[in-house]
RNA sequence: CGGGGCGUAGCGCAGUGGGUAGCGCGCAGCGUUCGGGACGCUGAGGUCGGAGGUUCAAAUCCUCUCGCCCCGACCA
């Protein structure tokens, strides 16, 4: 534990830095929130159940922090007034509290963690496109300091709300989100957010429904198989209850429906699968069901039931379908937007390539809140021309541990973790060998002494133990530099140094021992 | 909240036709070893998650309960 929060702070500087470098300033905002703020903002409808909430002595409702766009709006809104205040930047590195409905993963997602938030005060959107190009900047420089390859993609804004956002992501099967990304043009997007191109069938003439008996065929697959079209050629039923109100959703057969598309096209919160029972109760038949001739449900449906004719669909009644179904002429629909998952293979909606599917760690998220919250706070400035407008705004999130649990998925292998000089809990590892010989002992503290002296970050082994063992902790912990220190490198008044990424060792002299290390870690972090 | 699994020594696990609980690692002592996780000997350590029940007898069978992990809806 001592270890890894040496390395937390030190990606936590290395963030401060470019923050800084960016024209951020930080500071520290409550943890501990008037709950009102939450109302004002209407986000605790959003934020739901994730949002701790709890009771003081006086019965005073107060929310435990999980992101600050209410503390700071409001704050910021007591403050600025004029445009020459504009643009601001204010961040601080602080504990978020989200009562997550599952953590999981070590430090991946839990409920308590460290989080970098920046927010972004504009005049307008051209500012807001500034401030977040700088910030994207940032963020590139931040995990190229810490070694770490990313990928932009683009995110659906979720319960933060906003316009524009990206994530970056860290590439590794273990990531639990999965990403869509198009080798071709280098489009690259959430899952949850990715469009693909839905191929449009050839114009066919409309011919008049008609019905089929489909025994036994309850599922797309066995519906296309037995009437013997592709499943691109039917419409499939999928029943959901959004906030409460059953939902009826249609979609071209060989499409899954996205929920968080679907989510943001019905602009709920919950959203869940229906059970059969429901469904049955709502009058429906599951797998044979459609929205034709259905009255009072509601129709969500996917664009991509435009993109064909005479489609195969249920037949509302047990063992049968109906086919030549078309789009309007012989059902409506509430509803009708992008709500299909993008799949690997699919075509890409830029260029027409073929779409890639990754598994990633998103470790921050950028967004362009635009004046949603501002407007609620009453945070406004103004203008040069004597007008009053709402503040532009952006956030900007990295969390912390995540990060860090990110860094050690990408650069481990069979004996340990391989930290880089920049985060590494200690650069260099002293390890002196057979303790019981004459000099070593002392030489390795001299060393010690030595080396702190000159700044250098190293750690000490002095633990009587067999160099097996020595040199296996040293590789499990990562350390970058080794030192080896023996009778044997004794000898020739050397010791031994090796770096973790490397088989071959060197000896360096005992003579200007710091200067000879700190020359190496030099020649390493110019590389 | 829905689905699956697990609770036995510090850690990882075995042990169910009921019969007084075992292995590996680790830990303590002594000795030999020691530039890639050495070995021998000795030793410490367990309310078998909890409660109730069946039985002469329960880790094992029955009922209830608590906790943890994994997979889904959430996100930095």
């Amino acid at each position: 534990m001592p270890l890894g929060w040496r390395v937390l702070k030190k990606i936590e500087n290395i963030i401060r830095e470019e923050m800084d470098k960016a024209g951020g300033q930080e500071l520290m905002l409550p943890v501990l929130q008037p709950f009102e703020l939450w109302q004002q903002s209407g986000r605790y409808v959003s934020f739901g159940k994730s949002l701790f909430t709890l009771t003081d002595r006086k019965e005073y409702t107060l929310a435990l922090g999980p992101t600050h766009e209410e503390v700071i709006t409001d704050l910021v809104h007591r403050y600025v007034q004029s445009y020459r205040e504009l643009p601001l930047l204010l961040y601080q590195i602080q504990t978020k509290l989200r009562d997550e409905p599952r953590p999981r993963g070590g430090l991946l997602r839990v409920r308590e963690f460290i989080m970098k938030d920046l927010y972004s005060f504009d005049a307008d959107e051209t500012g807001l496109d500034k401030s977040y190009q700088s910030m994207c900047q940032a963020y590139s420089n931040i995990y190229a300091r810490l070694g770490l390859p990313t990928m932009i993609v683009e995110a659906d804004s979720g319960a933060i709300g906003g316009k524009d956002s990206h994530e970056f992501m860290v590439i590794t099967e273990t990531g639990e989100d999965e990403v869509i990304y198009c080798s071709n043009c280098g489009y690259a997007a959430n899952a949850e957010k990715a469009q693909s191109a839905k191929t449009r069938g050839d114009a066919e003439t409309p011919l008049p429904l008609e019905e089929i008996a489909t025994p036994e065929a309850k599922t797309i697959q066995e519906v296309a198989d037995f009437i013997g079209v592709p499943t691109k050629q039917t419409l499939k039923a999928v029943f959901y209850f959004a906030d409460g109100e059953f939902v009826f959703v249609i979609i071209r057969g060989d499409l899954e429906v996205n929920e968080t598309k679907l989510r943001n096209a019905l602009k709920c919160s919950e959203l869940r699968l229906a059970t059969e029972g429901e469904v049955n109760e709502a009058g429906l038949v599951a797998g044979f069901a459609s929205p034709i001739g259905v009255k009072g449900v509601k129709v969500v449906a996917d664009d991509s039931i435009t993109s064909g004719f005479n489609f195969i669909v249920g037949a509302n009644k047990p063992g049968y379908h109906l086919k030549n179904a078309n789009y309007p002429r012989d059902f409506q629909v509430d509803l009708i937007a992008d709500i299909a998952l993008a799949q690997s293979g699919d075509s890409c909606p830029k260029c027409r390539g073929k779409l890639s599917l990754a598994r990633g760690i998103e470790v921050g998220h950028v967004f362009k809140l635009g004046t949603f919250i501002s407007e609620r706070f009453g945070a406004s400035f103004l203008d040069n021309d004597g007008t009053s407008r709402p503040i532009v705004m952006g956030c900007y999130g990295i969390g912390l541990g995540r990060l860090l649990a990110a860094i050690v998925e990408r650069s481990h292998d069979d004996k340990g973790i391989i930290w880089s000089l920049s985060v590494a809990p200690y650069q260099v590892y002293l390890c002196p060998l057979h303790l019981d010989k004459p000099a070593v002992l002392p030489t390795a503290e001299k060393i010690y002494q030595e080396l702190q002296k000159e700044g250098i970050d190293v750690l000490f082994d002095d633990r009587d133990d067999s160099p097996g063992v020595k040199f296996n902790d040293a590789d499990l912990l990562g350390i970058p530099l080794r030192l080896t220190l023996s009778p044997r490198t004794l000898q020739s008044q050397s010791v031994e140094a090796k770096w973790r990424t490397e088989k071959e060792a060197q000896l360096l002299p005992l003579e200007n021992l710091a200067a000879g290390i700190n020359r190496l870690l030099g020649g390493k972090l110019a590389q």
